[in-house]
DNA sequence: GTAGTCACTTGCATAATGCAAGTGATACCG
DNA sequence: CGGTATCACTTGCATTATGCAAGTGACTAC
């Protein structure tokens, strides 16, 4: 009985998820955005026990949100660095960050954003690229798109461009 | 052996995760925000075993993200509908569902949010509430906050409000 | 030549996940 | 009244996944 694949669904979350939604995943990429980049670094870190960070490591390397680079010939030493597919994960991680900050902190903030140039706190909100607006219901919504299947249809009210 | 938990963790991201981190849960969320509040809905769009779903819904219900409601009395049925908390987490539905379209559909766009005035494709960015700024390196950075302990401010360069 | 660093692997226990099947209360149809 | 269907679950049991502890191998530093 293996866990079952997220994979070959349809839905881009759930393609997501089969590649960042096991244990320890996302934590890894956090601490890949913080600098980190060598095995003992993740370790030290995480307080992982060292196979579960192996295969952690080789299933984002796998999935192209990792690189391994070879830094040391002899003996042979690799580094993990984040690619650009990785590097895009970022937004999810300071949504996840907010949330966490607002609903899951009693003791304070631990982990705050801050502008660089103000010092100021910052508080990620997402929005539309093109209006800028904050992306809220009902005036935005998920639809299906042109690549969708039935399955996919009944869920969503419409396709794209297709809304009455 | 049980699954180490990072609840007892101070950053915010591995708190999130304590919540939503497991297999199933967010795709749960997902349906919820679908509009899916009973039972068989969920099972019927997930295709997910109903011990599963019995479990992630008492987790999710457990993490004050899903209140568990009563809508008919005889016999007792129940149905599963967002708190604040859970419709809080939105936001890193959608930056999912943005780096989803982005790396892991080659096929095209099954899913896609639209501008529902204007039917427009809507494309989130995360910004930074008080000036709008999209959040990105190195202008914006994670600092430890005041609550951090030893471990958060070794990780992180400053505190808060401290940047030099 | 002994100890330390670094990135792992191996062995084995426990927990999580998953399928299949069953349960119990009720409604609906004939 | 009997049979089927709906709905939200449980229970039993197999298979994975996760995790700790310990070991390995190739060096480097003292």
């Amino acid at each position: 009985m293996q866990r079952k694949s997220f994979g070959n669904m349809q839905c881009p979350i759930a393609r997501s998820l089969e590649r960042v939604g096991e244990w320890w995943s996302i934590l890894i990429l956090r601490d890949a955005f913080l600098g980190l980049t060598r095995f003992e670094q993740f370790q030290n870190s995480l307080d992982i026990a060292p196979n579960m960070l192996t295969r952690r490591l080789n299933a984002l390397v796998e999935a192209g949100l990792l690189e391994r680079r070879r830094y040391r010939e002899r003996p042979p030493r690799d580094e993990y660095v984040l690619t650009e597919r990785g590097r895009d994960f970022r937004p999810v991680l300071w949504t996840l960050l907010a949330w966490g900050n607002k609903h899951f902190v009693p003791e304070g903030k631990s982990v705050v954003l801050i502008d660089a140039a103000t010092g100021a706190e910052a508080d990620p909100v997402v929005v539309d690229r093109h209006t800028g607006r904050p992306l809220a219901e009902p005036a935005y919504r998920t639809v299906a798109g042109p690549a969708a299947d039935e399955r996919t249809r009944r869920r969503h009210g419409g396709i794209a461009g297709a809304a009455s």
